[in-house]
Formats: structure tokens, C-alpha cells, sequence
RNA sequence: GGGGAGAUGCCCGAGCGGUCAAAGGGAGCAGACUGUAAAUCUGCCGGCUGAUGCCUACGCAGGUUCGAAUCCUGCUCUCCCCA
């Protein structure tokens, strides 16, 4: 992996970079769409490079449990199996630690779960989740982390952090040859246990740090304050991944302070959910007001993939329960979600960020 | 022609003397979703009202009863079986 800043403006902290990657070359501030089980929901590999991504997010856990990183390793690598050659991320399954915290244990050697698809036992270790990423053929890999739900009391969160540190210095050292690594940084709303966390695991040889235990449940007003303090004392010569994040403004918001990697699931799920991206605001595509609709959500927002299509006919899509609904409003949020990156990186080199921020001003 | 079953809110469909503005679906309307157990979940859904409450409602018309969607009588209409 290398990694270099090519631009820094001189009004923010934002910068611009280039993320050379075993498959491929991606240029940050990058947006990673979600595709936690080797998709992107209802999207082919193909879609996604006429959306003209460079790197897609998967995730360690759900494949190992299906359909075993064993079996996709047999079956030349993760890239291959998805049918996808460029560059891949995979989030360990410390998130699940929090989304699936109702059948797992926390020890101090690992994360133990009772398997969500068939109940069966699920050891997760941080070697073994260095191991499985490994086996996927993945060109980041994430430390096996200890991802806290929001609220959490004091106690707890300094627990996840203790953890999350001890479990950066067992991925260090069970990483493999040439794999490469971030380390993620814990803490939940609390500056005090950010700021240790932060010390402690960018202490530690990784080739990339992130803030992990964001958009878990806090109110933006207080994951801002967290972003604006500690993405900047990311080790300034690494990428800075914000995990998880978010709404367009978040993301810029997040940019500003120095960010370079984004994922998140919800121009993704929203759009099943009916919610289209625009530079007005987010609009539920069914409501009646598109009823009689014949051009687009918002004028602004057109993409060629999907220009063709009438609010008053994707509204009547899903309506009647048709997939391609589904499919058409994520192409249509990833289109959006493509542009709003392109655009603030052209915003930061040539430092032209007010004028993005206004452009974005509603959506 | 004979015998039987039934008509409930936008639709389907429970209810079978009071706790019924009436279960449950569906449709409709409006929300939520942030390293995906989510194509899921939540709210509203006769009218007026902030709430209490009031009014109108269970095919139509009468009746019994303190009280009827529920019981009785007649009517209208549907469906099924036999000839």
C-alpha cells in the first residue's frame, strides 16, 4: 500500500490523496459502498464500475460465517469471487460486536458469537479475524476492534478501549506478510478515552487508522465535536478512515477535518427503503406528491444511469413491490453519493470548499 | 321449483346481547434508518375534537331488551347444492 497527500486546502484541513492498493488506485476523499456479504445489495460488480467506484467494503464476519473464507479462498480470493478486481476493505466484525451484541460474549481472548444464521458457535479472535481477512485476498484489512453502542456508560467504554488496544497489538502481530492494516480507534463520545485510545493504537505500526464507535446511535451533535478533535491527530501521512459515516453533510463535515475513507450503509438501505438522495434533502420516493410526476425527484440530481426513469414511475415500482425499484434508487443514491465525492475532491484542489459546502448546503 | 349459507369500515375478514368505532390482514397516508440479522421497522387509518367527549356506523325496514353488529319478523340482494 502507499499513500500520499497531493493537496491540502488552505482553508480546511480536507485534503486530497491517491490510495495506491494492490488492485488498484483510489483517489480520496473516497466513499466505500456497503457490500457486507460480498454485494452491494441488489447491485452487479458491473454496476458499480459504470458508478465508477474504485473500493467497495465487505465484511470478515458475515463471510466467514457464509460461506467461509476457506471456501472463497478455494475459490481464488475475494475479488474474483464477487467478480469484482478492484480494490476491497473488509470491517473485521467489530461492528457486529455492537449490532449483534444480544448473542455474543466479549473475553479477553476474543469475541465469542452464536452464529445469526444458524445459532452455531463463532469464534472470532483478532488473529483469526487477521487470518480470515487474509484469506479473502482483501486489499485493507481491519483490526479486530471493540465497537460500543451509544449510550454507554463510562465503564464499559473504557473496557472497549483497554480491549480494542490489546487486540491492535495481537493484529499487529498476527498480520501477515504484506497485509495490509488499520487499526481502529475507540473511545465513544468520551474525549478523555478518544484521546487515549488515539495514543495507544496510532502507537502501533498500522498502515492506516480509523475512528470506529461513531454513527452507532449518537446524535450528530455530539459525533461532530469527536470528528473535528480527533480526526486531525490521525498521523497525518496515513489514510484516516471515518467509519460508518454518514449523511452527506457528515461526510463533508468529516472532510474538512481531515478525513480521506468513508463507508455507510444508508445511501444503500435507504434507498430499499424508498429515501433518494438530492442536493434538496433526502425524499421518500413514494410519497403522493410523485404521483403524476413524469421527470425527477430534483433536477439537480439526475444520473445517466438512471435518467431515464420518472419519479411517477419508480414511485409505482415500489409500489408494487418490483425489485428494480429497489435497484434503481440505489444506483441513484450511489450516483449521488459518487458526485458529492468527486466534487469535494475537486473543491479541495482547487480550493473552492465554500462554494461545495453551499451547494450542499440542503441535501 | 326445493334445500342451504351469507350480507361487517376503501377491500378481505373476525366478532355472535354490554368490556365494539368493532380483532387481524391488505390497500392508503406519514415517518425512522449512519463499519447492514433491515427490500425492515414504527405511527395514523369513519367524522368533528388538544384531550375528555359528541355524532354517524355492521344490507334495508320494523321489533324485543335497561342495552343489539350480535336475538325476532318482513323485505332486498348474493352464493352453494338438488331438480
Amino acid at each position: 500500500m502507499q499513500f500520499e497527500v497531493v493537496h491540502t486546502s488552505p482553508s480546511t484541513r480536507a485534503r486530497a490523496g491517491v490510495l495506491k492498493l494492490p488492485h488498484g488506485v483510489v483517489e480520496t476523499p473516497a466513499f466505500m459502498p456497503v457490500g457486507t456479504q460480498g454485494v452491494v445489495k441488489t447491485l452487479t460488480s458491473d454496476d458499480l464500475e459504470s458508478l465508477e467506484y474504485e473500493m467497495v467494503l465487505a465484511n470478515a464476519y458475515h463471510l466467514a460465517l457464509r460461506p467461509s473464507a476457506e471456501q472463497i479462498a478455494k475459490l481464488g480470493g475475494l475479488h474474483r469471487f464477487m467478480a469484482w478486481p478492484h480494490p476491497i476493505l473488509t470491517d473485521s466484525g467489530g461492528f457486529q460486536v455492537m449490532s449483534l451484541a444480544h448473542q455474543r460474549k466479549v473475553t479477553e481472548r476474543g469475541v465469542w458469537f452464536r452464529s445469526h444464521i444458524d445459532g452455531a458457535e463463532f469464534d472470532l479472535t483478532p488473529e483469526r479475524a487477521l487470518e480470515i481477512q487474509s484469506l479473502l485476498g482483501v486489499d485493507v484489512s481491519m483490526a479486530l476492534d471493540v465497537c460500543p453502542p451509544y449510550p454507554c456508560e463510562e465503564r464499559v467504554l473504557e473496557e472497549a478501549v483497554r480491549r480494542t488496544t490489546l487486540w491492535a497489538e495481537r493484529c499487529i502481530a498476527a498480520r501477515r506478510n504484506g497485509q495490509t492494516l488499520f487499526g481502529i480507534v475507540q473511545g465513544g463520545t468520551s474525549a478523555k478515552l478518544r484521546q487515549r485510545s488515539l495514543a495507544e493504537v496510532t502507537a502501533l505500526p498500522f498502515e492506516g487508522f480509523a475512528l470506529g464507535g461513531v454513527s452507532v446511535g449518537e446524535p450528530t451533535e455530539l459525533q461532530r465535536p469527536i470528528v473535528a478533535e480527533f480526526m486531525p491527530s490521525l498521523p497525518a501521512d496515513k489514510p484516516r478512515y471515518l467509519m460508518g459515516v454518514g449523511q452527506p453533510k457528515d461526510i463533508l463535515h468529516a472532510v474538512r477535518h481531515g478525513a480521506d475513507l468513508f463507508d455507510c450503509v444508508l445511501p444503500t438501505r435507504a434507498a430499499r427503503h424508498h429515501s433518494v438522495y438530492t442536493l434538496k434533502g433526502v425524499v421518500d420516493v413514494t410519497t403522493a406528491r410523485w404521483t403524476d410526476h413524469a421527470g425527477p425527484w430534483d433536477e439537480m440530481s439526475v444520473f445517466p444511469l438512471t435518467a431515464r426513469y420518472s419519479a411517477a414511475y419508480v414511485r409505482h415500482l415500489f409500489k408494487a413491490g418490483e425489485p428494480t425499484a429497489s435497484r434503481i434508487a440505489t444506483l441513484h443514491n450511489l450516483a449521488f453519493y459518487r458526485r458529492l465525492m468527486r466534487e469535494i475532491r475537486e473543491a479541495i484542489l482547487t480550493d473552492r470548499w465554500d462554494a461545495l459546502e453551499e451547494r450542499y448546503s440542503e441535501a
